[in-house]
RNA sequence: GCGCCUGUAGCUCAGGGGAUAGAGCAACGGACUUCUAAUCCGUUGGUCGCACGUUCGAAUCGUGCCAGGCGCGCCA
């Protein structure tokens, strides 16, 4: 039984039953968790959103809807109409209706808990729609730094989080292996090999002038001498160019799995030229006189779509621009039958997405159902000071750098804790800390200290109760009800967060647990309780180390057993 | 100039039409013969950037202004 579910029904026939709203259409229950413990366990608002409607003052709608609800409280449990869960109705403040529920809800609710173990949380809310997340589609050019590691973080804790609410969710990365970069790419390196074999050369303009092209020079001379010089300098680029391309990858491809993230699907931009995805594309959109040429060039009509200006996308020299091979990307990606598109973008690239959505639309399909969550920038800081620049490289601190700096939780946890919306001030110092004021240890810590005890009631011959036998109204005490009431939040908090695209809210919602925990602890003893008593304290504990070890998952974050 | 994001406690941030605006850190005072003190309990701390408007009700919505970040290529 869900007593949510049951008490919005309820709440929706005694509105329906009153005379004042005879016919008129009523809003959608909202229940909430009110935000102080004297105002109830739900608590609703809609006796003030029917004010308007009833023309009445919403106490006494309020009062009149919880009479009935009282009413039905009040019968015997066997009457059809009885709520016997239910302990008291009360209005209060402008017309908010309160709900006081009897002890044996939370009962109940622990027993769901326990049943599911590590499935608590999931739900259909998604409806299993199919869903593409694409994030970091760095390019393979260089080292992965921290910008992109709020990208990976934050895109594969949304597309775990949303998984565990009941969509069909695909990863991908999308190689930029053509154009000019990967060119300018081959560039440098061939630059930097001439220069190692003596010879003098002028380093291109726009040269990647990073250590890691040196050391892939480096390891080209190293294995193939100088034979590479003898080559047609046109062959020879084109040689580096998948040589350091493959490198730069696999690189790539490490740094991530060091960093918890894995794709299902690496898309390179190379297959869409090769298969002449473009050219299909430019001509399916000029057919739909979506595309014109002018002054050479071919243009998409994005102003047609709410755009600024319209945008080349064949130059006049005949070269596709990056938002050619993006548009047959996006037409790709909605041909493979995804419901909805969900591209993880920095803060730098949201001027692109009014020409991506208009392309989209051109295409036939609706700009909707592409959705671009746009990252802000991450500011590192360290003694206080923002740190500009890598000591070691000179350049921007790479992700490599973070990992072995703060280590893969911390960082994370620090990635995903902030709203997206938000510049990220990123803490090193903070995120290093091993003591109380490191949210991560925290959460991780309340795990810890729950694997201890199960690990002692073991070596005590303690038996964990298994779900159901449990004796778990033994629980009495407000740190018990308290940690079961938030526990029986969590898969609410995972829909919503999944819906609003937050995974900021799961860590936060650990944290909420993890305090909760924590304060039970120290004011209830689990081990050596009276028997009935530390049974079900067991059972309580489990059900929190289920949720956390879940809420953890989503984040990439190790619920470790010791620490 | 135009567009997007942000402005809430000393600091970093939640909350994004509803009740007395929350958390962590910092500051201050307490709790370890007991399952990990990486913990807990308590206290202090707010003109929700400013103004006007919409609403029974605004930190939340609208408009204007101020401040910061990021963009505004036939770059990616």
């Amino acid at each position: 039984m869900n007593v949510k579910v049951l008490l919005a029904g309820a709440i929706h026939e005694a509105a329906a039953g009153i005379e004042a709203l005879a016919g008129a259409e009523l809003p959608a229950v909202m229940l909430e968790v009110p935000p102080q413990k004297e105002f109830g366990d739900f608590a609703t608002n809609i006796a003030m959103q029917l004010a308007r409607p009833a023309r009445q003052n919403p106490r006494a709608l309020a009062d009149a809807i919880a009479g009935r609800l009282n009413a039905r409280a009040a019968l015997d449990k066997h009457e059809p109409a009885a709520l016997p869960w239910l302990k008291e109705a009360k209005v209060a403040g402008p017309g908010f209706i309160n709900f006081y529920l009897k002890p044996d809800w939370l009962y109940a609710l622990l027993a769901d808990i326990a049943a599911a173990g590590e499935a608590w949380g999931r739900s259909d809310s998604g409806r299993g729609e199919k869903v593409q997340v694409e994030f970091v589609s760095a390019n393979p050019t260089g080292p992965l730094h921290v910008g992109h590691g709020r990208g990976a973080a934050v895109g594969s804790a949304l597309a775990n989080l949303m998984r565990v609410a009941g969509y069909d969710v695909s990863t991908e990365f999308y190689i930029n292996d053509a154009g000019n970069q990967i060119d300018c790419l081959a560039a440098s390196v061939d630059a930097r090999y001439r220069e190692l074999l003596g010879q003098q050369v002028e380093f291109p303009e726009d040269g990647y002038r990073g250590r890691d092209i040196i050391d892939t020079a480096r390891r080209i001379a190293d294995q193939a001498g100088a034979r590479y010089l003898l080559m047609d300098p046109a062959e020879r680029l084109a040689v580096f160019k998948e040589l350091a391309r493959e490198e730069k990858l696999a690189l790539l491809r490490e740094d991530l799995e060091a960093f918890g993230v894995t794709f299902d699907v690496w898309f390179s931009e190379r297959t869409l030229h090769a298969a002449g995805a473009i050219g299909d594309t430019c001509r399916q959109l000029k057919e739909s006189g979506h595309m014109y040429e002018q002054d050479g060039a071919l243009w998409l009509k994005s102003t047609a779509y709410g755009d600024d200006k319209d945008r080349v996308v064949i130059r006049d020299n005949g070269v596709p621009t990056y938002l050619a091979a993006d548009i047959a990307y996006h037409r790709d990606k909605f041909a493979r039958g995804f419901d909805r598109v969900i591209n993880i973008w920095g803060a730098d690239h949201h001027g692109y997405i009014s020409r991506v959505k208009a392309a989209v639309a051109a295409l036939g399909y609706d700009p909707e159902h592409l959705e671009v969550l746009i990252l802000q920038m991450v500011n590192l800081f360290q003694h206080g000071e923002l740190v500009k620049m890598s000591k070691r490289t000179g350049q921007g601190v790479t992700l490599a750098e973070l990992i072995e700096e703060v280590g893969r939780d911390a960082a994370r946890f620090f990635f995903i804790m902030r709203s997206t919306d938000s510049q990220l001030d990123f803490d090193l110092d903070l995120a290093k800390s091993r003591t109380n004021e490191n949210p991560v240890f925290y959460i991780q810590y309340a795990h810890a200290r729950i694997a201890s005890i199960f690990r002692q009631a073991e070596e005590a011959g303690l038996t964990v109760p298994a779900p159901g036998e449990a004796p778990i109204e033994a629980l009495t005490e407000e740190a018990e009800a308290d940690l079961i009431k938030k526990l029986g939040e969590y898969p609410d908090e995972v829909a919503a967060a999944a819906r609003e695209r937050a995974p900021h809210h799961i860590a936060r919602y650990a944290h909420e647990v993890a305090a909760l925990f924590h304060s039970f602890y120290n004011q209830c003893r689990v081990i050596g309780a009276p028997p009935d008593v530390q049974a079900a304290r067991l059972t309580l504990a489990a059900a929190v180390r289920d949720t956390l070890r879940s809420a953890l998952a989503i984040l990439g974050v190790a619920a470790p057993d010791k620490m």
